[in-house]
DNA sequence: AAGCTATATGTAATCGATTACAAGCAGCCT
DNA sequence: AGGCTGCTTGTAATCGATTACATATAGCTT
């Protein structure tokens, strides 16, 4: 028997599960093998194994043929542990995510993930809204023995947990995306929130508007902020009124968009129009009100933010500022896999804004003649 | 200068930048304490910081302070690559998305999140939808060098990937969760789709329907199939007619819904009512319909399946089966979990299957007057 | 023929932890 | 005193690749 000659009595194959050591023990199969094994079949030296599979016009054609030859029949895994360990690097990438359970961020990380593993990236993610997910946990997050770079999908994360440049333990490179921390000096992925607002705003103005209300994110938020201040400049712009009761304060959620709806019924004065920060909030508004007997667009227009799937077969079908999600995530991808391969150089972080769009639906109409 | 009595030229520490080596040449700082520059620090070996870290109790209550504060001072982080390599294991899994664009699937990443998270492992996703996700890219995250194990989610895999039983290269423990491979000897969590499709039938024909119509999934798919074939037990069972025009083709999508409309109202003789085998085929199916001046469920009734989070504030609120998505994942992770604790013992698959309940909302009522 | 270059390959150090094994030491028993 | 036990700690092997450096060979130039 071939296998008897073995002298190292760890020496494993691909179809076999026992084998005999030198002293004719029966031993249990290392089951995986290594480069070691793959060398020894292909009757070379690992470092042309290791050559061969990472780098193959080095090695000569023969050898090349008989290495991957080796490989087949052993069947072997490259262990990528090992080549991590090495190259001193993790070919994966951290997204930390705020609830994960929102469909919002669902096509982020498909943009994500489509990058990122056509890059050779693996994607790690990471619900920082989950109980477990404390500062201590998420500070080991963004080690980078964890990953080689990192996407933020949250801008509530405090600020502490990023200052480490320079220190021991380097904090690899982070790109925010959607959500940032205001003033942190990343690069950032994001749409202009105060335009998209505006465009909203002019839109009911267009359509003949003249009392629009606002449904706001949660407070703090940067989204919440930039949002409410384009809507503000932009009813500013136009001459129209800010008046205080029409801005209801929300958290992006179906929820909070049914309880500003009910707030909405109980005002004397209600707007005609309705801007609502979130699509997810725009469909709970108009749900509710649905629930109580109005009608949209009748009684009221509304415009979302966002244009989530559902936008487009909701009823009546919303008006919405649309986001390009997917694209937002790729182009976060793109941006950290570019920072990744630039080095440890403190590269300027830049800051990539994409182009937001009016999907002018059903929800926005003219006001009704009872309106002012 | 204290440090010009270190001898090894590359110790480092936490504040600053550069060091002289022994030839007094300024070099630049590792960066990255090691677990070496601990031991240093505090006085020990590297083998008693190790234990301090992950097992403290046996090191005794001086030193195990010495070697925290030496962390501390240092900024040490463990390097994770270097002790996965030397613990053979990764603390990651590998969850197999198909589609991660489908909001369906975040809550089941969520609950899958979340147990794994707790108990120490990385959540690494992978869209298997995706055009590079071809089945040779595929199959490197099934090595065991990349996670301890895999979460599968998308039942359309080609059982060939996971035909590596006993093989080098061994395939880590595998659970299926929502979908699955027919056949496949993998531990699965599952609902019990057939009784949850029985559920709406009865439900419908609880309110009097005896028409009722069904918009089916992909063909091919497990949950499609299990789906159906309730759904036709139920009518048989209740004795009720089972017309072929009456089984629509869809694939779960909202669009899908919404072809499934207009085919209905080709229609000679349409049922009275409809049930969707997703919550997404319910929407587009109610929302086209509304686009044609048709109202739910004043011309006809419909259930969905899954209740996502907005069938409840749909236009009528949808009448559904719900799906405990959350705690599918997080069944799924701890099934998982539970087999890699096992060991290689090759442990009996096991199924686990979690009750669905029958969420009545409004968009299922008594059928018309003018209904048969 | 000597010397040089280019190509292909092998040897062994290295990445940074964990852990088997050995050993030191204090306390206790006989 | 000698031996035994139990508690700490250190030494060095190990995980499985990559890669710097050395070396061998062939082909070419002068």
């Amino acid at each position: 028997m071939i296998w008897d000659d073995i002298s190292v009595n760890h020496f494993s194959a691909s179809i076999k599960y026992f084998f005999r050591d030198s002293n004719n023990i029966r031993t249990l199969d290392r089951k995986t093998p290594r480069i070691q094994d793959v060398a020894r079949a292909a009757g070379v030296s690992t470092a042309t194994v290791s050559r061969a599979i990472s780098n193959p016009s080095v090695v000569s054609e023969a050898t090349r043929n008989a290495v991957f030859e080796a490989i087949r029949s052993t069947g072997y895994q490259i262990n990528l542990t090992a080549r991590n360990l090495r190259q001193r690097r993790t070919r994966a990438i951290v997204v930390l995510v705020p609830n994960l359970g929102n469909p919002f961020f669902s096509h982020i990380l498909a943009g994500i993930e489509q990058v990122a593993a056509s890059a050779g990236f693996s994607v790690l993610i990471v619900d920082t809204k989950q109980p477990h997910a404390n500062e201590g946990q998420l500070f080991t997050y963004l080690s980078s023995s964890r990953a080689d770079g990192l996407i933020v999908l949250d801008g509530s994360l405090p600020v502490a947990l990023f200052e480490r440049r320079g220190t021991a333990g380097g904090l690899p490179p982070v790109v925010f995306a959607c959500e940032w921390i205001a003033g942190s000096p990343f690069s950032k992925v994001m749409i202009d929130n105060a335009a998209g607002a505006a465009m909203a705003i002019r839109h009911l103005h267009g359509l003949g508007h003249r009392c629009i209300g606002h449904v706001s994110g949660p407070r703090g938020n940067v989204l919440t902020d930039t949002r409410l201040q384009g809507t503000r400049a932009a009813l500013a712009e136009l001459g129209l009124p800010v008046r205080r009761e029409w801005f209801f304060d929300g958290d992006f959620s179906l929820q909070s968009g049914a309880e500003a709806a009910r707030a909405w019924l109980a005002l004397d004065e209600r707007p005609t129009a309705v801007f609502c920060a979130s699509d997810q909030m725009a469909c709970g508004f108009i749900s509710q009100l649905s629930m109580e007997g109005y009608t949209v667009p009748r009684d009221v227009s509304v415009v979302g933010f966002d244009d989530i799937d559902i936008a487009r077969h909701f009823i009546p079908p919303l008006t919405t500022v649309r986001q390009p999600r997917n694209a937002i995530g790729a182009a976060a991808a793109r941006l950290l896999i570019a920072q990744m391969g630039a080095g440890t150089a403190d590269a300027p972080p830049v800051e990539e804004v994409l182009a937001v769009e009016l999907a002018a639906r059903r929800s926005a109409a003219p006001p009704g003649p009872a309106a002012g």
